[in-house]
DNA sequence: CGTCGTATTGATCGTGCTCAACAGTCGTGG
DNA sequence: CCACGACTGTTGAGCACGATCAATACGACG
């Protein structure tokens, strides 16, 4: 991936092989990159949904405040990653999108998606791939704060940044840099900054974690997998049922 | 609807007008109709995906056992609806499928969706943006869990299966039939069965809903809108992005 | 009548919350 | 240079929501 490399091009590249004419569909789409500072709203809940984003660098979250003063963090976007999908759907977005630091991204325009259900059936399945995954992993998230403890929910939390970050980096070794802070991950798997703390505290006291920084190393993933009954939904996409395109 | 009418037609009709080609289309997908008696489980957890179902009559829930023994069901299936959407994008199923009462489903199977992308836009999009905004109910979800009392999830799930109901059937009142057992609501909202039935007792003697048999009659639902922050996904999906088909 | 599945109610326990104090690390400004 | 505040993480004491375990009630069905 080079740095002039269009950032979807390179995204979906990753799934399937892309003909020239899907390369220059979606090179066409995306306007000129916008970097954010750490802390930056980028949008806020109910404004209207007019763009998506490909994550080129850096994390961000999106997240909602509820009546009683709390906040949830529904979802973690990593580089690489496509924000905004689901909102597609509705005519305002559902969350506010959050830099948790400084960030680059690559938007393009919701209207773009026509072209392409209209030109490429070959690319309409990906997408619609990558937005059914999604929501598979939503469902694994969903059962995590059903019916953890927190002990179990953090450990879900540190498995599925680790998969998803193995996917564009094959050679990595369990070693996860974490840009977030307590509250942040206390609103993202349910709980408050005061435990998230001890239970952190607890898993390296018993040597399930280290951690340096902000960087957190997993010493025993594999019952950490064990224990949260993790499955990494990644790796193994389904594209066999894919059309292949018109000529 | 007439009771000859393709479950699929009927269903995505609803929410575009189809052209005579598209209703082909749907129609020709359709097996031939399944019943099923309460508790049979349709589908196990691993079992290849090959097969969505649109349920025509009763009740279902997908769930999953988490090896503590616990049981958490992530998606309940109402007439009208689509099963097994997001496990297309997997090789096999995520979670075991298990009739809720006596149900009639009509299964078609996933590779047609290749013909949909190839030859229908319109239908694409439509099937993208019902896939999307599934998600965005998960997310609904999601904060309802990561966050809520328990007086909270379970006004949440009653508000939500009421605007579900009310998509297909526009003079509804605030009464609702539930045919799931309390055991089965827990597993749902992330409880037990003997707190669910003591905050319903609790709910019904602050005069929230009244109950007889497994009917629920929602006394104030505004108050309780309020209260889980509820916003109706369902009436208001943005459908005007949509390509034509192509002539 | 007995059994099974389901709902209710009570007593007790524990995980995780609340509130609070304190420490470490910044950047800022005197 | 130090003082100060803002932000973050840690630790402790007490509390409450919801879990666990158990007993009871109730209906449907054989």
């Amino acid at each position: 991936m080079t740095d002039r490399a269009s950032c979807l091009v390179s995204k979906l590249g990753h799934y399937i092989s892309l003909s020239e004419d899907d390369r220059q569909r979606l090179s066409t789409l995306e306007k000129s990159e916008r970097s954010y500072g750490a802390g930056t709203d980028i949008y806020q809940m109910d404004d209207p949904c007019t763009d998506l984003f490909v994550v080129k660098q850096g994390w961000l979250f999106s997240y909602n405040d509820l009546p009683d003063g709390s906040r949830q963090i529904v979802k973690l976007h990593l580089p690489g990653d496509i924000i905004g999908f689901p909102d597609v759907s509705q005519k305002h977005v559902t969350s506010t999108l959050c830099a948790a630091e400084d960030v680059v991204l690559c938007p393009f325009p919701k209207t773009a998606l026509d072209v392409i259900l209209r030109d490429s059936p070959r690319l309409s399945a990906l997408i619609l791939s990558i937005a059914l995954r999604d929501q598979i992993i939503l469902l694994d998230l969903l059962r995590a704060l059903g019916s953890m403890t927190a002990r179990a929910r953090i450990s879900y939390m540190l498995l599925d940044l680790l998969a998803r970050l193995k996917i564009t980096n094959k050679g990595m070794s369990d070693v996860l840099r974490l840009p977030l802070n307590q509250s942040q991950i206390a609103a993202y798997v349910g709980l408050t900054n005061v435990y998230v703390s001890k239970t952190l505290s607890r898993m390296e006291k018993d040597g399930d974690i280290a951690r340096t920084g902000n960087t957190v190393h997993l010493l025993r993933p594999e019952a950490m997998e064990e224990a949260t009954d993790f499955r990494d939904r990644y790796s193994d996409m389904d594209i066999g049922w894919f059309p292949a395109n018109k000529v």
